[in-house]
DNA sequence: ACCTGAACACCGTTCAAGT
DNA sequence: ACCTGAACACCGTTCAAGT
């Protein structure tokens, strides 16, 4: 019997933390519409009423995993310049996506309700409002990057299907499912997409840098 | 009793399209959260099994929901110039979510697998591709367009509350909520905000005109 | 063809009872 | 302080039975 082994945290002992990171990785296995409250205690070898007695319900269950992901976001730090600053924290979010698929949606209703959410905005808006913007400008470019930002993902995962499948794939599905010369432009696009994938990473960027280009115009240097 | 009334359409007969919109009548008004097949069962003055012989199940009634929803959406007729087309559909978009609050989070998830999603698609990437832009690039403006268009309204609805509260309420709100001297420039953004509330149409404008700069640069002809 | 009644398997949540 | 067992009010859905 070792005085202490090298893995210092005793596995038996449930706290808030362990229900809210064991909720997480049921999350990310097996996707977040199958995070029951029974499912989760049988995870942690409890029974469903029990999970009471560290989370209030299932609302702050949820509300507590969002606060998790956000502190996940990657907020460079303040001596970095402001546009790199606002690329980083762009990526960031997009990699957050990849690990957790359920990030976004639980992200977009809960944000401004969490710590982890207001200390973020103060981060984004604090970087903003340094380099000279007004604090209602700062709000309104805030505002408009994460608009995209979050946007992005969204409309992306529509375009590449759940699945393993890469993008050619998908618009090759799509391509075959359109109704032959029903809608000629979309089957266009479809198929330039069967041919070469399409370029997700390129895709973001070019909207991401328009945007900085328009919030850098509104710069008083600039 | 007469031969035919002016209102030609029979109350009593049930069929999808009234379950469809009977639906949509309850999540107006009163949350799409509210919505269960027993609440549209007792609406239509029938029980919730008999909901089965109109839609297939509530996968079914959240896709019709869906596909009329996206038919709701303007697109502006073919003559008109891309950049009015793309700014008429975004004004059309928002104008929706204000008549259907809960139709963002349909149409994110539901867009491609409706009808009325593929025509409007074809539309949007036709009157891009008529301008000159190859397949591809047009797939990304209408990708990047709807990341702007539909995250605005998600960003947006974090901003001002779901109540009827305007937007410098909830930067009131906000303030108040805020640890004094804890995060200074999100307090220093809703001081802001509770002077002067913010402009949601030029917000997004703001946002939107930035996108159609890039987009025209790629023109053929620009 | 459309509706009903009753049931089924599942939710989140509560609460008295245990230790 | 934390857990269990059993119950409650709710879901979506199925199906035999009615008309």
């Amino acid at each position: 019997m070792p005085r202490r082994a090298h893995n210092d945290e005793r596995r038996e002992t449930l706290n808030r933390d362990r229900v809210l990171r064991t909720a997480m990785a049921v999350a990310d296995e097996r996707g977040i519409e199958t995070l029951t409250m029974r499912e989760l205690a049988g995870r942690l070898g409890i029974e469903a009423a029990s999970l009471y007695n560290h989370v209030s319900g299932k609302d702050d269950l949820l509300a507590g995993m969002a606060d998790l992901v956000i502190a996940e976001i990657d907020l460079p730090s303040e001596d970095s310049g402001w546009r790199e600053a606002m690329r980083r924290r762009a990526m960031s979010a997009r990699e957050l996506f990849e690990r957790h698929g359920w990030a976004a949606a639980l992200i977009d209703t809960r944000m401004q309700a969490q710590p982890s959410g207001l200390a973020y905005a103060d981060r984004v808006l604090g970087t903003l409002l340094r380099v000279g913007l007004s604090p209602a400008v700062a709000g309104n470019a805030f505002l408009v990057l994460d608009s995209y930002i979050y946007g992005y993902e969204r409309q992306r995962t529509i375009l590449s299907r759940d699945d393993g499948g890469d993008s050619t794939d998908t618009a090759q599905e799509v391509g075959d499912a359109i109704p032959p010369g029903a809608f000629p432009a979309l089957a266009a696009v479809a198929a330039a997409y069967a041919k070469q994938p399409f370029d997700e990473d390129a895709g973001f960027a070019f909207g991401l840098e328009l945007l900085l280009d328009g919030i850098e115009r509104l710069l008083p240097t600039g």
